[in-house]
DNA sequence: TATATATCGATATAGTTATACCGATATCAA
DNA sequence: TTGATATCGGTATAACTATATCGATATATA
């Protein structure tokens, strides 16, 4: 276990608290107001700001501005982050062109493929020893993901953004997030039946 | 909180188990070994199980063809389920011709945009009359999405897959599930500079 | 200046999720 | 047929996460 662990949950509050102070910018905000907003507990917002901020004011609350400060140190979104993405299709192509990366200073540097619209997924080698790259995303076809990942893996990629539906074979030190959308769908789905069914 | 409740990460685990039985089909397993494969604890794997299958035998482990069906029936993967989609960016494109969600019976029936090569949003609501909709997919940019999101819920749709990175209002009955993917990359790669400074 | 109060931040409690343990049982091997 | 054993499934325990409680404090108000 890490020492300054921290749960998932609480990694993924943090951007919404972000996303939200954004509306109040140049003001103050206190943990309670900004639960009630999110529907979170104020205890918890207290505690998970706590852990990240300055600290804020008894009867006033936190300065958003330094508060926001706070948040994207500590989620490093004050430093540049280098992405390259492997397989061009609709997906990969949805991802390369998404403007939504920029706000967290993430830049995907460049789209390979097997197609010649794109660099040859056998330059990749030559990009990354030029470039230090912190992630790969990888959105080719399932049967092809493991061969990929392994190249990613061999150019010093030590994390792996993975949109294929298979399970990638990694050393520990290698963090793999998947994002398998047909399970989110129907796990979606089945907490829909499961509520219509009460 | 509903009778038959479940955590978040229950529902997850359960695609999983059932890709990977996808390979033992004709088989037995037990629950040990699968935990092994998917790096699990076993009690977790088999309370997991214990909880959807008729249940399994003693030095054997699970008929994986029986365990699979009670798999699909209680995610409800037997059932067909019906999706549209509302917004034909890339993101939008991807999405609509993906073709992973056909194993579990899910089908995007219809792309809505206020491009011409589409069916116009407008249309929404005839098309809803229609068919009993079982989830809208959001997909427009996030000043559109609140709009996109009130036509659906006004046709009855309770379950919302929200690609915008916007917070939606929605009634309590039904279930929004976001997909922010800057946010989920963001913490990917907070993940691994934590790791990395160990 | 004195008093009331909203909020902070720390500690204590509750609730949820995962793990450890253990008797029962069906299968395999002798 | 008999004994050894791997696995199941239930109960007990531990770990983790969220909530409740409360004294301290800075601000606003009188």
């Amino acid at each position: 276990m890490l020492q300054n662990y921290v749960s998932e949950a609480f990694l993924e509050r943090i951007p919404l608290y972000l996303n939200e102070l954004e509306k109040y910018k140049n003001d103050y905000i206190s943990s309670t107001t900004l639960a009630n907003i999110l529907n979170l507990g104020e205890v918890l917002v207290r505690k998970d700001l706590a852990k990240i901020s300055q600290g804020g004011k008894p009867k006033i609350g936190y300065h958003v501005m330094d508060l926001m400060n706070d948040i994207k140190d500590y989620m490093g979104y004050n430093n540049k982050s280098k992405a390259i993405i492997v397989g061009m299709g609709r997906l990969g192509n949805a991802l390369y062109h998404y403007s939504g990366f920029n706000k967290y200073n993430i830049h995907i540097l460049e789209a390979f493929d097997i197609l010649d619209d794109y660099k040859n997924i056998n330059e990749i080698k030559d990009f990354c020893s030029e470039q230090d790259i912190d992630v790969g995303i990888i959105t080719v076809p399932k049967d092809q993901a493991q061969n990929v990942c392994n190249l990613l893996l061999s150019q010093g990629i030590k994390a792996i953004w993975n949109f294929a539906p298979i399970r990638l074979n990694v050393p520990e030190d290698v963090i793999v997030q998947n994002e398998n959308l047909a399970d989110s769908l129907s796990i979606l789905i089945k907490h829909k039946n499961d509520v219509v069914r009460k």
